[in-house]
DNA sequence: TTTCGGACTTGATCCAGATCAAGAAAACTC
DNA sequence: GAGTTTTCTTGATCTGGATCAAGTCCGAAA
């Protein structure tokens, strides 16, 4: 159940013989049904979730009711409303799993108690979030420069898994065109790759 | 010379009455004129560089040698090519100067001895990070749904420095239209605001 | 196994914003 | 302050991707 968070930490850090035992006991494991959501917009997001299997997104949904898709996780990846989780305001996404999914909670007195207790995991977090804004920032000049079948050839190369896990609605969103966009874009890219 | 990162400090973090004098060491302060690069794509960044008085952008370019602004920075805000900062990599982002800026400088080295002595330091610059997450997070939402006018009229009312103070081009690059459209949506936008 | 509803595909049309082109207005030279 | 360069504006045209409108292809439920 802890696989994937440990070849997630040791890719990062370096932990003593013991820590990993002790990491253990500040997280709590949840088992998600498909079309079940982690966090509802409006609510205080309490944790951040860690994925052992499965997929989530998370989405928001704009006042005319588009959703739009913000991120996606699958194993090995960390999602949340990191906004909420931190300050404690309401989220503004909502997640949902898109698969059967096994998660590791984490809340934020447990992260702050392990925090303290386990040096290394400081630096883990913030390795995280340092390469969060890299990949946001990436994201977002792809996401001005880009056209539409080249954002998608680079999330096939970066990130296969996502397309061909998730559902097509959801890249589209997820990739800001329409569905019938890149229906068309992925026949385009089949034929000529 | 302080004013600005004080009052940046102070809106996050309380700081004890010598520890203003004590933080003032770790920068070094640099005087930059307008078109002027502090850092070069393919340098390692050594420094952020926090700005107490100017404007700066940064930038990367294209294989076709297309410029795209990533941000920009004015009195008040941090500027600096962060994966590059803080992985020792060579940096993809150019940083110039907009007007002629002064600017508090803090190497990898200053940062690390600062955090380890003034305890609030580190807090200060996890709520930045944060900050910056959920802002460039905003900021991709509205890259992949909003029209260039709604992108524009967004920018005015968060950041009217920039947009008065910015040359079109550059704005039009940050919010990923062509110069033709900014001036005629700027046009558009004086007529209606 | 049929049947129903959502998810994907395909085609026709439309439009926001790009591109191309040419002036006008600033902004740096000397 | 005249001349040169750069930036900005305006107009005409073009195009990638949106929108609208049918299908078609499932998978789940009965």
């Amino acid at each position: 159940m802890y696989e994937q968070l440990f070849s997630s930490i040791r890719d990062r850090v370096r932990l003593a013989d013991n820590e990993a035992e002790e990491i253990k006991r500040f997280f709590v494991p949840k088992k998600i049904r498909k079309r079940q959501f982690l966090l509802n917009a409006g609510e205080v997001c309490r944790y951040i979730a860690f994925v052992e299997k499965g997929m989530l997104r998370s989405f928001s949904v704009d006042l005319q009711g588009h959703e739009q898709v913000v991120s996606f996780a699958c194993e090995g990846w960390w999602i949340s409303d990191l906004s909420s989780f931190l300050s404690g305001d309401e989220a503004v996404y909502n997640i949902e799993a898109l698969e059967d999914s096994e998660l590791l909670l984490l809340t934020t007195e447990s992260m702050e108690e392990m925090l303290n207790h386990i040096h290394g995991m400081e630096r883990y977090f913030r390795l995280l979030m340092q390469n969060h804004i890299v990949s946001l920032q990436r994201r977002l000049v792809a996401s001005l420069n880009y056209s539409a079948e080249d954002k998608y050839r680079k999330l096939l190369e970066i990130n296969p898994d996502i397309i061909s896990r998730a559902p097509l609605q959801h890249i589209a969103s997820y990739l800001g065109v329409t569905p019938e966009t890149l229906s068309r874009i992925r026949k385009q890219v089949s034929r000529k790759p």
